[in-house]
DNA sequence: TAAAAAAGTTAGTTATGACTAACAAATCTA
DNA sequence: TAGATTTGTTAGTCATAACTAACTTTTTTA
């Protein structure tokens, strides 16, 4: 069991650092997270990052020798799941509850994930009856911070003829989420590659009754089950 | 008509100022609101008040004379308003919706109402079907920043026999709201003043079944309506 | 009305978290 | 493997928002 009070007394900045170090750990999966890479993901500089990474280490949420790839501690990854599922559950109520589009949340959600009370989050969570998954998709850890992570299979790694299922999307670009809702697309669709351009390596897809051509950039944000 | 896009780019420091400034100057009702004033209210060091008034004079927030007393541009009080609105629009969705009691929802929302979203509190609003009173008794100003003001009658200022109601408590301290239900005290509880001791001026009150004795710093912070 | 007290101001310090510019180490690549 | 490129680090600056200590102005009161 591990120590109780802990994410607390952490600022909104050592919050999204940790947040920002455990999704490019998972997303990049088990690949090496570098300071750069940290710093271009939040937008910053290298030089806020390098200052910031200096800081979690005194704090021991992270650790990594000099010039080396970035880990995080058990605390470290535990605060950035308690975030995360602040995060999921805050944009489920928005989308939920106040009749917010899956393109509205993430913005409000980032701010709203900071609000320090245990209370309040789990009793949202009680009033939305504990709900598994984001608008986007996106797993919610639970009030034990546990959770499951299904392989992440974007759409640009299938080949012409396969099948898939819409499991979740990127959730960080409003203009991507409205392009994805726009052209009919939603969480569960089913969607066939038709082919696969040479040229560019656009991809055509099929699903429902359409048939719509996307970039790479765009079938990178998109994530999927196979189904044949 | 003013300024749309104020009440945005606003630290959390400022608006938390002009929101003290606000509630000292309608509080204190009418009385001049110095700079000292200001600091202890908000426990911080006259200097540092000193530095941001500064600040919001430039920003047209705030006015006063060099060693006067403060006053607020229309844009501040707009803003201490919408600031006021968000805090007591939250407190009422704590106690309504998730379980929360009113003295654990003060904390809480002191933290909500700079989450910046017009679109958040305003379908907040909307969800509770536009509540107007917060669990303190303290009104809610509405969209457009409407509100209106009962005077506050405080229980320490009737005299012995008076007959009231009791229309809301302030909500700053815990310890306070939680012996306020702790001895059966509520919103709308009607209230007899029994006696008024000389010794120490405190009042035995008398409400539902109940006689108790309180002391007049109680008293103070309990607002009332005459009856009688 | 002069001294004392209170209220307000200023200067200088600290911590946080950004930034740029300059530099060092590690990794590619020819 | 040497040179170039990428990656990471350091030093120094800035803005915000707190602080203490010292000072000035205003108000009180004896
Ligand atoms: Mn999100
Ligand atoms: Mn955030
Ligand atoms: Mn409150
Ligand atoms: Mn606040």
């Amino acid at each position: 069991m591990t120590n109780k009070s802990n994410s607390n007394n952490l600022t909104k900045s050592e919050e999204d650092y940790l947040k920002a170090i455990f999704q490019l750990l998972i997303g990049d999966n088990s690949r090496k997270v570098g300071n750069n890479q940290l710093a271009e993901y939040l937008k910053v500089s290298p030089a806020s990052t390098n200052n910031m990474i200096k800081k979690l280490k005194a704090k021991q949420y992270v650790f990594s020798e000099k010039y080396g790839k970035l880990e995080l501690t058990e605390e470290g990854k535990s605060i950035a799941v308690r975030l995360i599922r602040k995060h999921r559950l805050w944009e489920t109520f928005l989308c939920n509850y106040l009749n917010f589009t899956w393109d509205e949340v993430h913005e409000v959600a980032e701010q709203l994930e900071h609000i320090k009370s245990n209370k309040l989050i789990d009793e949202l969570d009680s009033f939305m009856d504990f709900p598994t998954k984001d608008p986007h998709g996106e797993m919610i850890p639970n009030a034990n911070g546990e959770y499951s992570l299904l392989p992440k299979i974007t759409l640009s790694s299938l080949d012409e003829g396969d099948v898939c299922q819409l499991i979740s999307v990127n959730d960080g670009s409003v203009t991507f989420l409205k392009y994805v809702s726009e052209i009919g697309l939603a969480l569960s669709s089913e969607i066939k590659v038709l082919e696969i351009r040479d040229f560019d390596k656009s991809i055509k897809i099929g699903f429902n009754t359409s048939v719509e051509t996307v970039t790479r950039k765009f079938a990178d944000n998109v994530f999927v089950k196979i189904v044949s």
